[in-house]
DNA sequence: TTGCAAATGAAGCCTTGGCAACACTTCTGT
DNA sequence: ACAGAAGTGTTGCCAAGGCTTCATTTGCAA
């Protein structure tokens, strides 16, 4: 041990995984929302600033700054006093996210997790699983799960 | 579909799955330093801010505010132009994320994850893995990485 | 039709975690 | 011994994501 600082070997890479988890940190907040407002536009037609903030767990100021990022960013639109809706950006990010959420919990569950905690650890693991490690899980499932067990999955939906 | 919306229902426990999510990030930052720290002491004996930055990928005056906020919460203790060390409190909350992020890493590998993937998703994800959750990994991969001396029993003969 | 409750908007505050720029201290090599 | 390099501290800026408070608009029921 109390070796010397090196000049350049691990200290340059190893920084990468970080700026990676923030990078991913970064879009969570918009991917839950645009999750949500989808489902709500699923459920009821248009999605509220009050119905998302609830769902949430927030207040409605704090809802609005943040559709507001999601207008800036492309991935919905509203006007003052209407619903909010999702551009066809947000729609398909929308699609995507909650395919992968259902695919992290499935896998948490098909390891041994209870379904419960593992719907309350995915909503936040979610958002640093890569496509690679995605389709790693969709791997694992379909070779864990024999195919008759997954039947739900394959024709209906929640 | 465009049902009413419910009175009580599933919009008062949604909300708890988010708040959880929240409230893992927000220790985010304290446990990658802690244990980021933890490994600087066990190389070099301290952890200086110029090392702790660099191998957070951030500039020094960050690295800085991160370990006033561990020094407010009891993690670490410093001096002006001194090294940073871990209070015993943070030494503790070291070990134990060293271990979570070993165990996830390994998790994902025996899922079939690359391995450089699994270290660069680990890192975001681990915050997020509940009490609950760890130990239905290690359970997992006491099953699926049986020790050797019972795999010699089960595949010797028949 | 109108009045009131609910929804939305707007403003301002806080904390966190980034950054750059500059000041000061410590360390190191000659 | 000391000058320059390296490390550290400080300040000030920004954006994000929380919050409360207050103003405004909408929508509904009487
Ligand atoms: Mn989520
Ligand atoms: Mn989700
Ligand atoms: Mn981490
Ligand atoms: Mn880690």
């Amino acid at each position: 041990m109390q070796q010397d600082r090196p000049e350049e070997s691990e200290a340059v890479v190893e920084p990468e995984r970080f700026n990676q988890a923030r990078a991913a940190q970064s879009m969570a907040v918009l991917e839950d929302y645009v999750e949500m407002i989808g489902d709500l536009i699923g459920e009821f037609g248009e999605a509220r600033i009050t119905d998302i903030a609830q769902r949430m767990g927030v207040t409605h100021p704090t809802a609005t700054k943040a559709v507001s990022r999601l207008k800036r960013e492309g991935l919905a639109i509203s006007r003052p006093y209407r619903g909010v809706f999702l551009t066809d950006q947000g729609a398909a990010m929308a699609e995507r996210v909650r395919a992968r959420h259902r695919t992290v919990v499935d896998l948490l569950v098909a390891i041994g997790v209870p379904a419960e905690t593992a719907e309350l650890d995915a909503e936040g693991m979610e958002h640093h699983v890569s496509d690679v490690t995605l389709k790693a899980f969709e791997a694992f499932l379909q070779r864990a799960l024999p195919p008759r067990d997954r039947r739900d999955e394959a024709t209906g939906k929640g």
